[in-house]
DNA sequence: AACCACTGCAACCGCAGATGT
DNA sequence: GACATCTGCGGTTGCAGTGGT
């Protein structure tokens, strides 16, 4: 399910995240935000590429991630708006909330593109395609045409930060971490698990880890003002940047799950 | 138990548009 | 206007898990 991880011709690390990874990332975007993700991963100590960094943070990481378990709602207003957009997969995002484009792709190419094509070929209602692919015409649809998409999602969701974070993500790769929660589940295992909250505490967890290490690290609060560390004397001591050297160590977060 | 085909999904790739110089 | 850089998007791939034989 995952890809093994690998490094390009840049030594760039790719494949799959592992659990310190994630941390690092959430840790340094959390705090100093994402003004330049391509940047970003030489400050935040990842030998990844920016690219990968903010699809991590984007479709992974960033609070308010929902993962698995579709409401029927959900589902009617994705091949609904499909239906209308075609494969707009942010648009179609961004009318549900906590949902991002990959999942919704993964979730339409998976599950709901088969399930329209059924429908479809079931149906009598062979509707006005507009789509060069199959068009989903189904009652249910049909029946929540005339609704406004806001109502028909999540009527009375608004939670805090990671609370709506349903999954785990898949990592088989560092199963060394010493984080409480590794090793990660396999996909049959994020997919059981979706309903509790198994997701929200590895993210939680590695929430309060990174931040009590950036808490506990004398770092100062305008880092990213001197963000090329022009002047030593705001790296703390013990404290270690990527431009400094190739081999990379990353001491705030080495101690006590590395 | 071993093999194999299929499934699901995280992650990569390439392109286009936006923005800056 | 031309060029470079960055970001976001959609398509595609890779591979572990799963179920059937």
């Amino acid at each position: 399910m995952v890809r093994t991880p690998c490094r390009d011709e840049n030594g760039m690390k790719k494949g799959t995240w592992t659990p310190d990874e994630d941390r690092k990332l959430i840790a340094y975007v959390t705090r100093y935000g994402y003004w330049n993700w391509r940047q970003l991963p030489k400050f935040a100590g990842l030998s990844r590429c920016g690219k990968s960094c903010r699809l991590r943070w984007m479709n992974y990481l960033r609070p308010n991630i929902k993962r698995g378990n579709y409401s029927k709602e959900e589902e009617e207003t994705i091949v609904k708006l499909h239906e209308k957009l075609g494969n707009r997969w942010s648009a179609i995002a961004a009318q549900l909330p906590g949902r991002t484009d990959n999942e919704i792709k993964n979730h339409w190419h998976t599950n709901l593109k088969k399930r329209t094509n059924n429908k479809q070929c079931n149906s009598s209602f062979s509707s006005s395609a507009t789509n060069t692919e199959e068009t989903p015409s189904c009652s249910s649809l049909e029946a929540a045409v005339d609704q406004p998409i806001k109502k028909a999602i999540f009527p009375n969701t608004e939670s805090t930060v990671t609370s709506q974070v349903t999954q785990k993500t898949d990592d088989r790769v560092d199963n060394s971490s010493q984080l409480s929660p590794s090793p990660q589940p396999s996909s049959s295992e994020v997919s059981s698990m979706s309903a509790d909250n198994n997701w929200v505490n590895y993210v939680e967890d590695i929430n309060a880890t990174s931040m009590e290490a950036y808490a506990d690290s004398q770092f100062i609060d305008d880092f990213w003002t001197e963000p090329f560390l022009a002047d030593n004397s705001y790296i703390p001591s013990g404290f270690y940047t990527p431009l400094m050297d190739s081999e990379f160590v990353y001491p705030l977060f080495g101690g006590d799950f590395l």
